[in-house]
DNA sequence: CTGAAAGCGCTTACAG
DNA sequence: CTGAAAGCGCTTACAG
């Protein structure tokens, strides 16, 4: 004889309660048998995950989330999803947080800090389980909610000195450096360099190559060309064509970004720019068809997959209470010669 | 005098209770009048939104989701993230749902029916209110999740006739025979059809050429070209080549994707092949970069933000329990006349 | 139109 | 090492 289930909201899925039924054990131990939290009775736990097993128990998230006040939610903030670097991004932050039970909230920033702070209020509010937070200047505000908040967080892209922040990526001014003498070393001693956007990371690259031309004592005011326009082949060939222009010659060019080198390439192919051998060009980055370009573009690969992976793999120590290793991981770069420079 | 706070578990977090308290009405009446469910005295309405908003109160998603068994997730399930069609549409997504109060949850299939099958499971744990999908061809365990759900589902991408899919689209077939149409029209005899990737609307677009070339008489088997590897640039500028070498001599190529078309763009000028003189360069998509290719390549241009957009709105619709005008919306496509072809 | 009660499915805090 | 009780912050179902 069924019981006459009254006033009943059951949804009908498989609960902690019929598992504990099922094992003959309280709901409690299920709990703590199936997170592996504190000491259970080995016999009790293959026997809980026998039952939860069989039946197909499936911990209910909303719960979870509301008796320990910590979603399974990490919340990933990056500036662009139409660059490509943030797509490889993403993905090494989702291989890794996925099998771990965590799914990933992307927000969108548009490098935008209001708009940064806003989503940020928006992801606190489902109370993340974890940070993963694009470079590290940002507003007050963002930076006080975040520490207010209390949530593990891990800094992507650049590096810190700083005991107190966690952070894995790399050295955008070493990198802008190292690529820097790489263009020195082929002789050319008026090399431009070419920046949009104009974000943190940029200017951390501007600065690297600031401090190589300075050291070689190369530098000249007339050699930066910034706009702060947003980054794309379109304004790579706009700023090639100006750049090409001016007097006395320039040999090289280092775009801050593999768009606008490939804009400026094509530019030069329609313009009848012989490059290198009329001006050489390099970008950042290694994207997408940097390989295929004619010619095949001189640049710098950055190990953003891994970076996902590793900020993931931080940040899942973090929000475990572990100890990490180091607060900061440098994944460095490489030089890619190509034919372009 | 404070109470005593024994076993207190409270997180510091103003509650529902907090703003009935306020403004002196039952918490039930505050939860009602803040989602404008049922009919509630306006009066009251008025003094719930001023306390609520004087105490700052923000509901929490966890309690919500599990009382009501619906949480504030959308589940969007898209094949690749480094093909930009799929960010434009997730662009115009998240700016439809993220102001109505809703998390995308992104889940990448890379093309495998399998790992389609696998994100849908987790996320359905996750009771989304709402389900996104690429396309209308899954397996049918998949279908049948998604079906036993019960959870709304917007089809994007592709055109059905059926009432009883939702999806906002456009038709796949159609744009590919009228860019077909604009080849012959342009004199073209061996116009070839070149394909990577073979997912359902790479295959619908063959369709479409092959429907075209066969009303026009040209159609020869020897003209198709299907690869199944992934679309790249690379992977067109191969592929290029080879039915460049063919003989009789093709007239036209119309790549399924623009990264094939300009990595064959690419190729031919490594080559010296001259476009469109000796042969012809279509795409598909109209993507990034397309504009800037020399010569710039003619192609489709499909509106993917629009669909993301409609898409959502719909969803939104639906998970409201509201009618929708139709439920399938065509979005169409326009053919871009560059220079390549 | 409004509310008291119960319940969603977990985990925390306390006790033993 | 294990559990009974309470509670997380909402909404459903019922009643009036």
């Amino acid at each position: 004889m069924p019981p006459s289930p009254v006033r009943s909201r059951a949804t009908g899925r498989i609960t902690l309660a019929d598992v504990a039924r099922a094992a003959d054990v309280s709901p409690i131990t299920v709990s703590r048998a199936l997170r592996g939290e504190r000491a259970v009775d080995p016999e009790l736990v293959a026997r809980v995950k026998a039952a939860a097993l069989r039946l197909g128990y499936v911990p209910d998230p909303a719960a979870r989330a509301l008796a320990s006040r910590h979603s399974t939610h990490v919340a990933l903030l990056i500036p662009m999803l139409s660059n490509a670097l943030f797509v490889d991004l993403l993905e090494g932050v989702q291989r890794t947080l996925r099998p771990a039970g965590y799914q990933t909230l992307i927000g969108v920033t548009h490098y935008d800090a209001g708009e940064e702070e806003q989503l940020l209020r928006e992801q606190l509010q489902h109370r993340p389980a974890g940070l993963l937070v694009t470079g590290l200047q940002r507003s007050e505000t963002t930076r006080a909610l975040i520490e207010a908040s209390g949530v593990p967080c891990v800094h992507l892209m650049e590096t810190s000195t700083s005991p107190d922040v966690h952070c894995v990526g790399f050295s955008q001014a070493d990198a802008a450096a190292a690529l820097t003498r790489h263009l020195i070393g082929h002789g050319h001693r008026r090399i431009a360099f070419a920046a949009a956007q104009l974000d943190p990371r940029t200017l951390q690259r501007l600065d690297g190559w600031r401090r190589e031309m300075q050291a070689a004592g190369l530098h000249a005011p007339t050699l930066e060309w910034v706009n702060p326009a947003p980054s794309s082949l379109a304004l790579g060939g706009t700023m090639f064509e100006q750049i090409v222009a001016q007097t006395p010659p320039v040999e090289a060019i280092f775009f801050c970004n593999d768009d606008l080198a490939q804009g400026a390439l094509l530019a030069a192919l329609r313009l009848g720019v012989p490059v290198p051998q009329r001006v050489a060009v390099a970008g950042f980055n290694d994207l997408t068809g940097s390989d295929q370009m004619v010619p095949p573009l001189t640049t710098v690969r950055t190990p953003r997959a891994a970076i996902g992976i590793a900020a993931a793999g931080m940040l899942l120590a973090l929000m475990r209470g572990e100890a990490v290793p180091a607060s900061c991981v440098d994944l460095g770069y490489e030089v890619i010669a190509r034919q372009s420079a």
